[in-house]
Order: C-alpha cells, then sequence, then structure tokens
RNA sequence: GGCGGCGUGGCCGAGUGGUUAGGCAGGGGCCUGCAAAGCCCCGUACUCCGGUUCGAAUCCGGACGCCGCCUCCA
C-alpha cells in the first residue's frame, strides 16, 4: 500500500485508488512565458520519480500535465516584444520540453493545453451563471466563493479568515475580495474568445477543473503542485467543482519550494536561476540525485557547492555501473519490480527500498539504502564474491532505474593515439619500467583521462 | 493579524523514545611499484528553557530565530 501525505486531512494516509491497479494523477504544469527555473525543474522531477515509482510497482499510471499557454504573463511579455502570444508560448514550451528531455523527465501522458479548452471552460462558466454561484462585472466573469460551503478546506482556514486576511485591491465590483475571475472581457491587443456573455479569455482557475476532469474523470485519485498553489489556485479548482457537483480528486499533494538563499525561489523576486543554465553547466542526473536526497515535501537550497556534492556522490555510482558493467537503466528503459529477480541482498534491499518510497515518496531513506547497498556489493565482489556482488549491482541499478536515475559505465571511445598510450604504459609496466609508466600516465591525464591499473592492465575513463 | 512548516555534526540531509541513517568534505589505515578505484576505522550532532519518562533529536509547554501561504507563482 502506498501511502501519501494528504494536504486536506495533513497527514499522511493511504492513497486510495479509484479502480484498482491505476492511477490517475494530474500535476499543475507551467505557464509557458519564459524559461523553466530550478523550481520547476524539481517539481517535474519529484512526480516524475513518483510516477515511476508506481509504474515500477506495477501501477498502470495515467500522467496528465497541462500547460498554459494563455495568461497575463504571456500577453506582458508578447506586447513588450511586439510578438503574438502564441509565438511567446510556443517558444517557451519548446524551451520547457527540451529541458524535461534533458533532465530524463517522462512525457505525461496527456499535455492538454488552456486554449484547447475554451469551449469547455465557457461551458462550465455558463453554468455557473446559470445558478448564480457566478456573477457578471464590468471586467469579466467572477466566482462566489461563498457558494461553496466548505471553501477554505485545502487553505486549512475558513472563508472568514481567509478573508481577513485577503489584500484589499482598489475599488472593484467583486463581492468579496477571495471571488476569482473565471473570465475576463476581452482587451485591445489581447487574444479573445466569442462567449454568450462577453468577447474574452479564461481566467487561470478554470482551465485545470476543465482539462482535468475531461482527461481523468471525476475521483481522480491524485492531483499534485507546490505549496504555493494549495491556495488560491487548487482551493479554487476544488471550488469550481463542487460548484459543478463534480467529484474531484481524492487526495492532494504539495512539494517544496526551491529556495536561494533562505528565500523562496521564484520569477517575481527575480532570484530563479534557469533549469537551462543549470543543465548547460552540470550533469543533469546531479540535480535528480538531488531531489532524490531530499524530501519532497522539504524545501531544497541549490547552490553550485551543493550541486558539485551530487556530483560527486554520482561518480560512485558510476563507479559501481563500470565495475559492473551494469547496463543503462532509467530514461525510457527500466525494469518493473516484477521482472526482476530479487533475491537474497537484493531481496532485502528491494523491500528496505519498497518501504521507504511507499511511506511518502521517502526517497532519501531509499537513497541511503541504496548506498549502503552499494557499499555491500563492492565489499562483496573485493572479497571474492563476484556473483553474488553482481547480482546486488544490478538490484541497485534496477532500483535507481525506477527512480529514473541512470547509472553509466561512461564511454570507451579512445583514439588510435590513446590506445597506443595504453598498451606502452602496459608494455612499461611488465617490464617494472615505472618511470616510463608514470610519465605515460601523466600524458593520459593530461588528455583527460582518468587512469586506474585493474586486473587486466591500464583501464582510462574520461574525467 | 490568521493558518502552516522548519531549526540535526564542516556542508547537504533522514530519523518509528533506548541500538552507526546516508552522502560530500576531512583525518588515519588496508590494498597498490606509486597512484586511482574499492574497503575498514574516526569526529559522536540534534536552537534555548522547562516538563513527562528509567530513558527524548524524537512526546508536551514556552522562548528565540527562520521560511511559506493569505496577490502572479512549481
Amino acid at each position: 500500500m502506498i501511502r501519501l501525505y494528504d494536504t486536506v486531512r495533513g497527514e499522511v494516509r493511504d492513497l486510495t485508488l479509484r479502480s484498482p491497479g491505476r492511477v490517475s494523477m494530474y500535476v499543475c504544469g507551467p505557464t509557458v512565458y519564459d524559461l523553466p527555473h530550478l523550481g520547476h525543474g524539481r517539481f517535474t522531477l519529484v512526480w516524475d520519480v513518483a510516477r515511476r515509482w508506481f509504474t515500477f510497482q506495477g501501477l498502470s499510471v495515467h500522467y496528465v500535465s497541462n500547460v498554459t499557454d494563455v495568461d497575463d504573463n504571456i500577453i506582458a511579455r508578447a506586447n513588450l516584444e511586439s510578438r503574438t502570444e502564441s509565438d511567446v508560448a510556443a517558444q517557451y514550451e519548446k524551451e520547457w520540453w527540451d529541458a524535461m528531455t534533458r533532465l530524463g523527465v517522462a512525457r505525461p501522458d496527456d499535455t492538454p493545453h488552456a486554449t484547447h479548452y475554451i469551449e469547455g471552460m465557457i461551458d462550465l462558466i455558463a453554468s455557473f451563471l446559470d445558478r448564480d454561484v457566478a456573477y457578471v462585472t464590468s471586467d469579466g466573469v467572477y466566482f462566489d466563493v461563498s457558494s461553496v460551503p466548505d471553501y477554505g478546506l485545502l487553505a486549512g482556514q475558513p472563508l472568514e479568515s481567509l478573508r481577513a486576511g485577503a489584500r484589499v485591491e482598489g475599488s472593484d465590483e467583486k463581492r468579496s475580495p477571495l471571488d476569482f475571475a473565471l473570465w475576463k472581457n476581452a482587451k485591445p491587443d489581447e487574444p479573445s474568445w466569442p462567449a454568450p456573455f462577453g468577447d474574452g479569455r479564461p481566467g487561470w482557475h478554470t482551465e485545470c477543473v476543465v482539462m482535468a476532469l475531461d482527461l481523468l474523470g471525476e475521483g481522480f485519485d491524485l492531483h499534485t503542485g507546490g505549496f504555493d498553489l494549495k491556495f488560491p489556485h487548487h482551493e479554487n479548482e476544488r471550488a469550481q467543482a463542487e460548484a459543478a457537483h463534480k467529484s474531484f480528486a481524492r487526495h492532494w499533494a504539495h512539494h517544496g519550494f526551491v529556495m536561494v538563499g533562505g528565500e523562496k525561489m521564484s520569477k517575481s523576486l527575480h532570484n530563479f536561476t534557469s533549469l537551462t543554465d543549470l543543465l548547460d553547466k552540470t550533469d543533469p542526473r546531479a540535480y535528480r540525485l538531488l531531489v532524490l536526497r531530499s524530501h519532497y515535501r522539504s524545501p531544497i537550497e541549490v547552490t553550485p557547492s551543493i550541486i558539485a556534492d551530487a556530483e560527486r556522490a554520482l561518480d560512485r555510482l558510476d563507479t559501481l555501473a563500470r565495475r559492473f558493467q551494469l547496463s543503462v537503466l532509467g530514461g525510457d528503459n527500466f525494469e518493473l519490480a516484477s521482472s526482476h529477480a530479487w533475491e537474497d541482498e537484493s531481496l532485502e534491499l528491494y523491500e528496505r527500498v519498497v518501504a521507504s518510497m511507499n511511506d511518502d515518496l521517502n526517497t532519501p531513506f531509499a537513497v541511503a539504502e541504496l548506498f549502503e547497498a552499494l557499499t555491500a556489493a563492492n565489499l562483496m565482489a573485493d572479497e571474492g564474491h563476484g556473483a553474488s556482488a553482481r547480482r546486488l549491482a544490478q538490484s541497485i541499478n534496477a532500483l535507481f532505474g525506477a527512480l529514473g536515475l541512470s547509472l553509466l559505465a561512461g564511454s570507451h571511445v579512445t583514439d588510435e593515439v590513446t590506445e597506443k598510450l595504453v598498451i606502452e604504459r602496459d608494455a612499461a609496466r611488465l617490464s617494472k619500467n615505472w618511470a616510463d609508466a608514470d610519465r605515460i600516465r601523466d600524458e593520459l591525464v593530461q588528455r583527460g583521462w582518468i587512469v586506474e591499473d585493474g586486473a587486466s592492465g591500464t583501464v582510462i575513463r574520461r574525467s
């Protein structure tokens, strides 16, 4: 049984599935108006890991993540750069998927776009107006939050106390500061769609309700996003579903932020590092390992030295892959738990990792178990138990693969000169000509290789 | 103001009341021609003050500090 923290209840509880063996999950995706930042990288990794883990465990996963391609920020950028909104959205969506590919984040099964769901949103808004849970103002249509009795459930606060803290905005026609825009009336130079209640464009909170219900259906299993989406975004999604008399997500889970110097990373604070930038400078697997080594609900700090730390840890994993010539798992290629042979040490490892992962996705503990197993595998091999060491290493590989982390034995592509140097060095070592052997080693190092003396002679790999 | 979370060894980071989390860095050792890789050993931490308990990082109360949400935001 998989247990997961539930935001509504404020505690870890069983993830009960709508239909056994199948997980339906909706993850709030990006608004495509700028390069993805580290925070986006984190959340996509966190839920990619969850998805992979569910799959690994034999569940059939339906993973939906939206792309918001109409919004104020996109419009602002388009106007600033004298481009069309769709041009801006297309550019940054491409940047998004490029970054996801490099991160090793698997494509969602569905990636609905807000602009493809305008009709459904209009229908929903019209039904709200019919039923008097929404009202028209001079600038659009607003949802009346007081029409939902348990509004504030996700925020953990009743409507009254939320209202008390709400910032008061100038003079608008909203009945409550918490009421939110379902539809924004068309303005010059803005994209708009015809609607019975006036031409315009949808507000942000409506798209996810319509798309989630369309693709996953009522009572889908899991809805996730960052803590900042808990309120008001998710609360407002839920409120709309309630008002539409549709059962919505059974389970809500939220992940922690990426911090910069103790503060939340965000575009509005201008303290973000682009994910693209990080991926250009480091092994993308380092970020995945970093994310795995902290709990998804905790904040993480991402600095160059912390990334470097993860890269060094990665070296040890790759050394294992090299030592046992492990095949590359992870990415699009991974084993299912049921197809791997778990026995002895492997079985113990597997059971511990399962216990950790199924306990609210405790990836840090799972990774700790894997590192302990790594030491054990090396020790077994050192002591001459090659076969069992190799079996354990393969299991470690399979489990990291299930978390989306590929262990790489590294490339052995060399050139003639390098090959010649290796042969010369082996000859020198054989004749105990240490001076020449060391000189050649220095030369190989200068050419960018790390040199190790293996049982069968000089072994090189890229530094 | 309301609600929520966090304060762990040099750094990162888990932690179910009593037994070594794990990683990185550092020190010592084994192995090695020397290295590298690997393995072994070492630091014995838990913001502070009370309380409960035979025993608390872990439970309760309080203090201090930090962070998040209540506005666009992953």
